[in-house]
DNA sequence: CCCTATGTTCAACGTTTATTGAACTATCAA
DNA sequence: TTGATAGTTCAATAAACGTTGAACATAGGG
């Protein structure tokens, strides 16, 4: 349990396997979270999103997250860290990642979004 | 057979069932086309994608582009000629339909879509 | 060393999904 | 009216999905 899980490469990062994953409410949650984070620039671990789920659900979503190449994941002791891959992203898909978490922040209540912080447009 | 199907309107277009539409290849090539299809601001009907799939999975295609809001279907006689919702799509989440077709048109070959026109950004 | 905290893995389950072919409906043209 | 064309609907099937709880692995603190 103490080795790093597999990641495919940037090039590995597949479209339809991205959009599958973020159309799950729970992991779309997720990475809306960890967009959050991205402004303090640090990362989350498992526990943190204890709300959304059980843990062994969340462990599932976590495996499809990082298979399909959205997040990375660092071990440190027992603890599990992990980010967007915002670089690989960015460069496979233009444009895409923003508008995903824009669009998700625009219907945070609907989605059942932690509120957390201020949200660039108002609509 | 001849009534116009029901369409979500604006307001209830929803972020994860986009997404899901959006994730199966069958289903993103059929839009990625219509996308095409939209320069020379023309519909297309059924027909235009059977070399994608059967007559009735494609039915089952369309159904489901309609009803999560990502296409217009319009009656006439017997064809049914559809079109993207770019104006709803775009007000919902913003920049993501464009973000998808970006996507898709950098990795044509990859998932197997007509070349049908040049693209803007090579990579 | 034991105990606790953090996460993963596994088997089980019920649900949803994509795909098929056959039957059907509706429209148009001869 | 007959036939062809365009597309939908239905039933069946196999595979994938999300969720659960129990068991397991690992690391750190007393």
């Amino acid at each position: 349990m103490s080795r790093t899980p597999p990641h495919p490469s940037r090039e590995q990062i597949e479209l339809p396997t991205v959009l599958d994953c973020l159309s799950d409410p729970i992991r779309l949650a997720i990475v809306y979270q960890l967009a959050q984070q991205e402004r303090v620039s640090s990362e989350l671990c498992c526990g943190d999103f204890n709300a959304l789920s059980g843990k062994s659900n969340l462990a599932y979503h976590f495996a499809k997250l990082r298979e399909c190449g959205l997040m990375q994941t660092r071990v440190a002791g027992t603890n599990r860290f992990m980010r967007l891959r915002r670089e690989d992203l960015d460069a496979r898909f233009p444009g895409l990642l923003d508008a995903v978490i824009t669009s998700a922040a625009k219907d945070a209540d609907r989605l059942q979004l932690l509120p957390e912080c201020e949200v660039v447009d108002a609509n």
